[in-house]
This record gives C-alpha cells, structure tokens and sequence, in this order.
DNA sequence: GCAACTTTTTAACGCGCGTAAAGTTTTTAT
DNA sequence: ATAAAAACTTTACGCGCGTTAAAAAGTTGC
C-alpha cells in the first residue's frame, strides 16, 4: 500500500484523468458509473483523500458548517449539538462545533473566526439579550445562517424553535387543573429571550383561566442557574412569599436548584398528600427524570427542532444562501408528567 | 474602508513586502519593531486576515488543535473542553472540538478526519475499552497526540489524567472513619478504565484497613450512567444487597441514578441520625452540588488535570511531536464533603 | 564613517486542487 | 449504422500563500 501524495498521483494509479477524479469528489454522481467503479475500486486499495486546505481554496463554496450554540456545558445544548452534528454529517459536510459559554465577546469571536472558514452555512443559537445585535446582524448579511432555539428578531435568514406559548399553557392548565394555580419562578434579567416568552404566556394564560397572575424574580447573572434557583429559592422559602402551594420554573436548571432548595428545607415536593409543594418546570431537560422528586416538565420536542434546523439551512444553501421571506418555525412542547407536580 | 482581497493587496497598501507580511502573521515578533508597528497599523485600518486554507496548504505544521472527548453531553468533558479550547487559544492555536458521543465508529471517523487537518497536535480522551486500540495506536504514530482523563497503555506520547487510588482511598478512609464501611456500586462492564483502577483501589484500601471489600456490579451498557445507576439502585434495595449503611458509587453519575432511587423509595440518604444510608461518589461533577441529598465526592483537579495537558501537548509540539520517553501524570482528588455521606 | 550584521525587497517557484477550453472517445438515440 | 449527445482526456491557468535566493536597504558597533 503506497503512501499517495496528491490527485494527480491517485489519478494516474486509477487510471482515470485528474478532472474526473476530482469531479467525482464533488459529486460520485456526476460520472459514469463504470469511471466511479474504477475510481471506488482504486480508492479501497490506495486509500486517498483530497488535500481539504487546496480543497477549499478555491470553491466558493465550502461543505463547512459552523454549529454554534451558547452555553455547551449544558446537557441540553450538548444533545441538540449532538443531533446537528450527526445529520450534517450524513448530508455530506463537515460541522464544526463552537460554544460562547455564555460570553458574548466569544460568541463574536467565534463568528469571526467562522467567517474564515467560508462556510457553506451556520446553525447559530445566539447568547440572546447579550450578543451582540449587530455583530450577529454583519455576519448573518455574510454567511447563510438559521438561527435555533433563542430568536433574534429580524436576524438570520429563518428561525427555528420552541413554541413557548405552547409549554407554558400546558404547564399552568396542568396545574391550575388539578391544584392550585402556580406562581412563576424566574431570573430577574433572564439571558435567553425564550424566558421573557415564557413569562408573558405565564400571565396571558393566568389570566384567561381567571387567576391572578405572581410571579418571582430571583437575583442572579450568568448561566449557573441551578446555583441561581438554589438561592433565590432558599430566600422564596424562607420568607414565604408564595401564595399557593403551586411553583412553575422558567425552565428546569433553575426548577433543579430550586427541588435542592426545598430539600434542605425539609419540603417535600410533589402532589401527593403528605406533600407541601408542587413544582413544574419547562424543557425536559437531561437530568430532570433523576431530580428528586422527578421533575415534572413540558419536554422540547428535539427531534424536529434539530432535525427542522438542518432542513432548513440545506434549503438555505440550496438556494444560494438567501430565502425571499425569513421564516419562524416552533414545534410545541410536550407535557411530561413525573412526581413533582 | 475597502475590502482586502489577499496578502499581496495587504501589504501594498500597508506598504511592507508581501513575504515581510507573511513572516508578520507566522510570528509577529520575527519581523523589526518599527515594520511590526506599521503592519499593524495597516490591520487596524483594513482588517485583513490570511485565508486560512491557503496558509494551511502549504505549512508542514498547522496552528491546529484537535480536542476529542467520549462524550460531550456530560457536563464533566463539556467543562474540561471548555478550558482546553481556552488554553489553546490563548496560546494562539486554533482548537476543534469533537465528541465520540459513546461510539468507537464515530470516535474512529472523528480521528480519520483530524488527519486530514494536519493538526499540530490532538488532546484525546479515549473512549476507554470499547476504542478500537489499533486505529488510535495508528493515529498516535502520525499526530503527536495527548491523552488525557482516560489512559491506553502505551498509547499517545503522554497521559494526564487523575489519580484513582487518591479518589477512592480518600472517600473509602472518611466512610470508613466516620462510619460503616461502604459497599462499592459499579457497572458490570464499565466503559472507562478509570472505573477499573478505582474498583481495584476499594479492595485495595478496604483489605488494608482490615474491612472485607463488597462490590456490586450493576447491568447496563452506553453511557446513560444516571439511568443505569437508577435502575441498578432499585434492585439493589429491593432485594436488601447492602451489608451496610454506605454505599461508594463509582462515580457522580451513577450516584446521581442511586440517590433518585433512594428519593423514591423514601430512604432518606445523609449522615443524620434519621438517614438510613449514606452515599458518596466521586468525580464532582457540575450537578453533584444540587442532588438531593447534595453528594459528597471526590473532586478532579479539574483546572491541573486541563493545564498540563494543554502544556504537555505544546512541549510535545515544540519537541517535534516526539517525546523521549512516554510521561504518566496524576493529579489526587480533593475530598469535598456535602450532605449525603 | 566604515565594516559587519540584520532585515527587507524583489523575483520566482511550488503546494494540491478547481476549473475552463478544446479535442477525443464513448454512449445514446434514431 | 450514423449522427447527436454525453463523458472523458489533455492542456493550462489560477487560487492565496509559504518559502527561498539574491540583491538592496537599514542598523549596529567601534
């Protein structure tokens, strides 16, 4: 098995012009099959492959796809990335996976260096009330991008994510149904848009189903929101400031903060009799089957916000990176009923 | 402010020569002061960057770092890559970041696609025993290669990585000390060698603290550890296995299952009078603070065990890619107490 | 102010591949 | 069988930059 050095050389071993071969790396469809044949057979014994960097020298466009999402130390970023990954792969690119932990001058940073790698097209799920508008505005004008999971209003040539309306209505008719209606547990300056979507369906749907709306904001910055929850419900707890026995988190890290909170409390969380509290949270995070009690929870529907994500930034790429109309897709969630509410 | 198309157009407009230029942007400090000042001068006012495919092409060694982890969705290996991707580019390289998400298959593409970045150099953490040992064995011959968290006997031109004994005899000597001593809850078939060490270091410590050692070994495979430990804890308790009070899990995760399990079952876990059993682990992992109980653990030496590995591989780069001998370093685990043991 | 360095410029080639044009061979259709 | 279409080969240029060699310019020490 000689070592092969570039195209032309594989070219003469498989008998076969370097324009074909490299023809055929474009696209194995785009010859006959009896030169893919040869060109296949030759490639098991030699094993090749095209030099990326002279590769992408010069196509303008590039099978590059930058995945960018903010905070990857979060398990649920973790699995979207995972699925977004594994479908650009088997639509033949290359993703490149990036996390602003919650930064915005690495979520700049990060688009900056993406622009340097011309890719075809990006997944962004931007930082939300800190990134930087307009740095995201330059670069979406420069790279075929879909936003996911956090909209920004305007920006990127689609959206794709959850319908917030939809968690939060299933989670408060849930409770108002078969409890006392909940208060709402949330940052103070939430970080991610979909919070302030949340809270507004929060006291929309209260206020249809005729409640009063309560809802409680917990000091706190930065993407440790279990941390956040854990104090800001040690503090809720002690000096009792909810009106019912019903609690629905903005969403599940800070709902595991706040189930670590009752129990050192001695509170014991969940509907049945000897129980003192109900929480509910929003997004079905990883982790919320293993919370004690078991969190019950409106679940992201990741398959097709994932799966949606890359359809769409293939249509993107298919029709040459700008779409007439920018388009916002939301799945709605999916209610998962455990022990805690 | 006009677009700058190359390096040629670059430098005609910052008035330095083209190769003076390149030279610049391989190491800013190789080119005088004075040339340096105007260059920069000139970047500032056009913001020019070199095409990093051209630049790639031809250089032997690339500014590229490879990070691959086993599994990104645990919290554990998404905080490490976070401080190795800073490290590398702090020191001016570019890292990339890949997942093996639990699959040799995907672990194999993912080093077959490294090669064809010319990296400088890749941190590894290795699946453990289901990495296919010869692919990695053929990757460390052509890339100079870190391995850390997980060791490979002889693979890699060094490992870092953390000191299982110092994990397990620090948590089996405080059980033991202020307690009854614990029973070892593991996977049958743990995927990491790191689980092996600390099984060996419980019997070790166990035999020499004049206790007998009992092991129980839970069925599962993958790397949905809290559901394993959660399936494994419910059998355990229903059929009454514990010859103690304490219970040493292998690591964070499953403890997080058995605590859920224990939660369900109302056992109350905790070294207070009115808990039925203790549970300690080890890793501290991300979420070990808001279990419920909270976990006490062994801690990595998380930020020790990223920064010599990141320095390991830029002393490996620097040496051209070859160590004399092999290095082994081991970093002890702190004991971190909280409320479950 | 002059020799000895050091740095920069000029000129030119190469990297591995994309790509286009013109000519040749193979396939398809009638 | 033959013309038309499709695919392939040959030839050649270009991409943006690394790199080298020789010549020119700038810097340093005495």
């Amino acid at each position: 098995m000689t070592k092969i050095k570039n195209m032309e050389e594989f070219a003469a071993l498989s008998g076969i012009s370097r324009p074909t071969v490299s023809k055929y790396f474009h696209d194995p469809d785009s010859v006959r099959p009896t030169t893919r044949a040869r060109i296949e057979e030759a490639l098991e014994r030699f094993d090749y492959r095209p030099n990326i960097f002279a590769v992408n020298q010069n196509r303008k466009l590039t099978k590059n796809i930058g995945i960018v999402v903010p905070y990857l130390a979060d398990p649920f970023f973790a699995e979207i990335a995972r699925y977004l990954e594994q479908s650009c792969i088997a639509a033949g690119y290359r993703p490149s996976l990036f996390s602003s932990h919650g930064e915005q001058k690495l979520e700049n940073e990060i688009l900056d260096g993406l622009q340097s790698l011309k890719p075809a097209g990006v997944l962004l799920a931007p930082l939300g009330r800190i990134s930087d508008r307009s740095a995201i505005e330059k670069f979406c004008s420069n790279v075929p991008t879909v936003l996911f999971d956090s909209n920004l209003d305007g920006l990127g040539a689609a959206f794709v994510g959850s319908d917030n309306f939809s968690f939060v209505s299933q989670t408060v008719e849930y409770m108002t149904r078969t409890g006392e209606p909940p208060s709402f547990f949330e940052m103070r300056t939430p970080a991610n848009p979909n919070a302030n979507k949340r809270r507004k369906a929060y006291v929309e749907v209260m206020e249809r189903l005729g409640f009063e709306p309560h809802i409680i904001k917990v000091d706190g910055t930065g993407w440790a929101f279990e941390e956040i929850g854990h104090r800001g419900a040690l503090k809720v707890l002690e000096e009792r400031m909810l009106p019912s026995d019903s609690v629905l988190c903005s969403n599940d890290r800070l709902a595991i903060g706040f189930l670590a909170a009752c129990y050192e409390q001695g509170i014991r969380v969940g509907r049945k009799d000897d129980c003192a509290l109900r929480v509910a949270s929003n997004d079905d995070h990883p982790f919320a089957k293993f919370t004690c009690p078991s969190l019950t929870t409106a679940a992201h529907d990741y398959d097709n916000v994932a799966g949606r994500s890359v359809e769409t930034l293939f249509e993107l790429i298919e029709s040459g990176g700008k779409f007439e109309t920018r388009t916002e897709t939301l799945f709605p969630a999916r209610l998962v009923l455990r022990d805690s509410a």
